[in-house]
DNA sequence: GTGAAAGCGCTAACAT
DNA sequence: ATGTTAGCGCTTTCAC
């Protein structure tokens, strides 16, 4: 049989459609009895309930909208594209279809929603990474629940997943000051996102907790986006204005590529001459000579842990606004090494 | 209103709900009037069909399934993601959404099928890059279409969109060839993958074709998977064995990035010493220099192509089996340049 | 413990 | 040119 419906169960089974749909649902109601026959029959037919027409009683879409900008989906490091993974992975055990869809990063408050918004397809919304002020804004009359995930605009009003941004800032730079560094640099861009800026204030809560003086000088965040040009631009000016610069903490994985790129032009060893630190642990192995210390994010869970969270609030109906943060580790791997004196 | 369905459309242009179909499907038994009518109320309540009440009706989902396997979806160069964003953007052109899933890269024939295929909740399939063959062949059955993107088991059965890359071969050879290089060397890995297999027989042909004699000893492709490790290998197996190489033509940009490592570790200077050029046009601007040349492949047209192959054979409920090659285009940046006597 | 029946929002065949 | 109606496959209340 093509596509087996709940009567043909019923019909092979002898029993009502409202029973199959009953031992389908697990209700204890049913005898062990008919729900042995009535599984056994569905097995058979390899039969599954059909989502349009469980949706369209249940008014539910059973789908969940995964939404980030263009330019963040076609990032090379694969930041987002794990965080979806994750998202997948949990929207699966708790059967949920996942609809993803980038929207302009220039989105502007007059451009057209996702379709899925529109048309009512999806009953909560993840949003991972930053995306534009306005889209959020159109967002504000939605009746679904919608959840953050590595960003957060309004944080009193939604749920979220975020890296514990400080924590991982502040290991990354004690880790230097242990390995018995003074002089250690930041680079940064986009100081403005909020993951970027605790990230410096990591830093600077380690180098004061240490006693060390913290040096604005050795403090670049000029650059406008945390790329791997950038991180070289950053790394030029540090090294052109101090060369006594023993250890650089970037604020990514992707400048800190860029930073070594700069440093291996001109003469910087790594780790003999200068240290350096990344964020996120996205530079695949080997990718990069020496192998790249790193502040790890979780990023798959932080994927998971979105969707579970999605997947409580729909199931319990609540609105309730939780902000979870995700445990950051300390990778040392090659590009960090104990000062010699 | 929260959810307007057709009755409050109906009842507000005062017609029946057949008209508001009508109107929406825009029948042109329908009189001006009363389709401006109709209009006019379904704007004002922000009115849109139910995608559950509709595919229930028509048997039809009103999704596609897009699959690939993890680790092509979690790869550092952003190529399959780029084919999604294409199938993405002409998805919503043609009203359908797309779920896309990942299988893993060691599916085995008893793993269980994605979701949306045990559920029928897809009209079609876009299969991008190569998938386990496992996975395809439990599909065998499947009586929806299937279109293979970028790959193609078994070409007589299915519809696919390739790259042209005998043609990208030759171009990228012929380039090196114009250009005055007489030992022209290959690095590939997974060479039994056809893309691979072909851009080596464009090599070939373009080796041959110009009077060259073709050198089995400079062609490696030993590697079993075309990453920047493995190019890293490839180059310094090739360098040891026949210094006088002064062109590589890289399968692709990955490979071609660890080969340019390697060059850059042992002092061969690109492009004064040896020139280099790659495949798929991957690798960001900046990320790696000297800018590396290449042949591009049209990664958004290709999702594009198959969206649209796709949304013809829904429409007109056809089960051709056609195949297109996508146009392949030689990018000249900065790692290759006229050999200098 | 099980069945009958209403109805979710829509499309399409048929009636008018 | 427009309306009436059956039914898509399911869940759920209410009878039995």
């Amino acid at each position: 049989m093509a596509n087996p419906t709940i009567k043909d169960v019923a019909k092979m089974a002898n029993v009502s459609i409202a029973t199959v749909s009953l031992v389908v649902h697990n209700h204890r109601r049913i005898s062990q009895e008919t729900k042995d026959k009535v599984l056994a029959i569905i097995e058979k037919l390899n039969y599954h309930p059909s989502p349009n027409a469980r949706g369209l009683v249940r008014r539910k879409s059973g789908n969940i909208g995964f939404v980030l900008t263009d330019d963040h989906f076609l990032r090379t490091e694969p930041f987002y594209t794990h965080i979806f993974m994750g998202t997948e992975f949990e929207a699966h055990e708790n059967e949920f279809y996942i609809l993803l869809t980038t929207v302009a990063a220039k989105f502007k408050i007059t451009d057209p929603l996702p379709r899925f918004i529109l048309e009512r397809n999806v009953d909560g919304l993840i949003i991972a990474g930053k995306v534009p002020l306005p889209f959020i804004n159109r967002l504000s009359k939605a009746t679904f629940p919608i959840i953050f995930v590595d960003y957060s605009p309004y944080d009193k009003k939604y749920s979220c997943v975020l890296v514990d941004n400080i924590k991982g800032g502040e290991l990354a730079t004690s880790h230097l000051i242990e390995y018995g560094h003074k002089k250690i640099a930041f680079i940064g861009g986009d100081i403005e996102h909020p993951s970027i800026k605790d990230r410096l204030n990591g830093y600077k809560n380690a180098i004061e907790k240490s006693g060390l003086e913290l040096d604005e000088n050795i403090i670049d965040i000029k650059e406008d986006y945390p790329g791997r040009t950038n991180g070289y631009n950053a790394a030029e000016r540090l090294f052109k204005k101090d060369k006594a610069i023993t250890a650089v903490f970037s604020c990514n994985d992707a400048m800190a590529v860029g930073a070594i790129q700069y440093m291996k032009d001109n003469g910087i060893r790594i780790p003999e001459d200068c240290s350096i630190i990344g964020f996120d642990d996205v530079v695949s192995d080997n990718a990069i000579e020496p192998a790249l210390s790193t502040v790890r994010v979780p990023k798959m869970e932080m994927g998971t842990e979105a969707m579970k969270l999605m997947a409580h609030m729909l199931k319990n109906n609540t609105k309730e606004n939780k902000k979870v943060l995700a445990p950051v580790e300390l990778i040392i791997r090659e590009s960090t090494r104990r000062i010699c004196l």
